[in-house]
DNA sequence: GTGAATCTACCTATCAATAGATAGATTTCC
DNA sequence: GGAAATCTATCTATTGATAGGTAGATTCAC
């Protein structure tokens, strides 16, 4: 990937992590990096060709992340955990929400291709949590706990964010973790 | 409020929360009425004011609603639970997520005013459930608690939405009740 | 090895469409 | 008559997108 790729493709998430997908013009980026609208056309034809790159990216580098922070750990509890601060660290890096938090509210108004990527990093998402939540609790509750799991912490980036208070993701990690474990985790 | 203003705002509130604040054009809403564009501008002179109207609207009838289905009540845990089935319904009947969800999400692309006043509600969301959490808890818990649930909320409508699948957040709801009461709650 | 062909990465210039917004004329209704 | 509501007509700015061109590096054919 070139130079100039790279920086396109973190200039976009930047933004539209801050600001969302339709509020980031061709321009915006083309003035950050200082060259013209037309040489981004030239690396990405289409909005959606960027968009589609950068949940791409934003995918392989999040379960990259995930698997290399989890790699050894067996027990549930520590593999949920190890997901919750890959999300915390998201937020709390970048000061901006996860990308698909972002697109995914905007899904409805987004290309359909757009959106259906965006759907598979969800989905993916709760299939990683339904299958690294503890064994011994049945699979209808494994579903349950990884929707649950999920909604809070995307929930929580919006709110941390918008609230502008860091304090709130982590308070909803620290709530979750009675619902991490087998029932005795529940203390 | 003249029918044409309800009609705007209902016109303004079902595209917004469908595919967000920048993706609604006044063109789109006067087309949707079969009026000018101009003559949106005459009942709300900026994009802006229209967008302020929308969440007090949203917001008071929010709360409207949830006080009435709350009269009564005395349990917190039903009183939460109440809290929680406002949010559903509002998913639910339009197929579309929690309007301050949208603008949450796009806050730091939205106009200030417009943002302040989503947090606004956000705030209003969380002080009622602290209130409203069983008394027992110590304050921080309830604060806690009191994030967690409307993080779930939010997160969930987004979730459901994205995957098509509206029993996502029937899930979350369920398994948000284990952490409603009091510890002995958490059966 | 060298000239021709091709490729990369940008450029200028421009397009049609759409955005939010406004002035001023016209209609509608009491 | 007068106020409210809507219109026509238009403006400026911006959007995503395209056409066509160019400097410089690379590759290929002989």
């Amino acid at each position: 990937m070139s130079d100039t790729v790279k920086k396109l493709l973190d200039a976009a998430e930047d933004s539209i992590r801050l600001r969302g997908y339709h509020a980031v013009s061709f321009r915006d980026l083309a003035d950050e990096l200082e060259i013209k609208s037309a040489s981004v056309h030239y690396h990405f034809r289409h909005k959606e060709d960027l968009g589609q790159a950068l949940v791409k990216r934003y995918s392989d580098s999040f379960f990259a992340s995930l698997n290399a922070k989890s790699v050894g750990l067996t027990e549930p509890r520590d593999r949920i955990d190890t997901f919750c601060q890959v999300y915390r660290q998201a937020l709390v890096e970048a000061d901006r929400i996860c990308l698909c938090a972002m697109l995914a509210a905007e899904s409805c108004g987004l290309p359909a291709a757009l959106a259906k990527d965006v759907a598979g990093f969800l989905q993916s998402n709760i299939d990683w949590l339904v299958d690294n939540l503890p064994t011994d609790l049945p699979a209808s509750q494994r579903l349950s706990k990884a929707h649950h799991i999920l909604s809070s912490l995307q929930g929580a980036m919006i709110l941390s964010k918008n609230l502008d208070d860091q304090s709130i993701i982590d308070q909803v990690i620290a709530d979750l973790s009675l619902l991490f474990g087998s029932s005795q985790a529940q203390s």
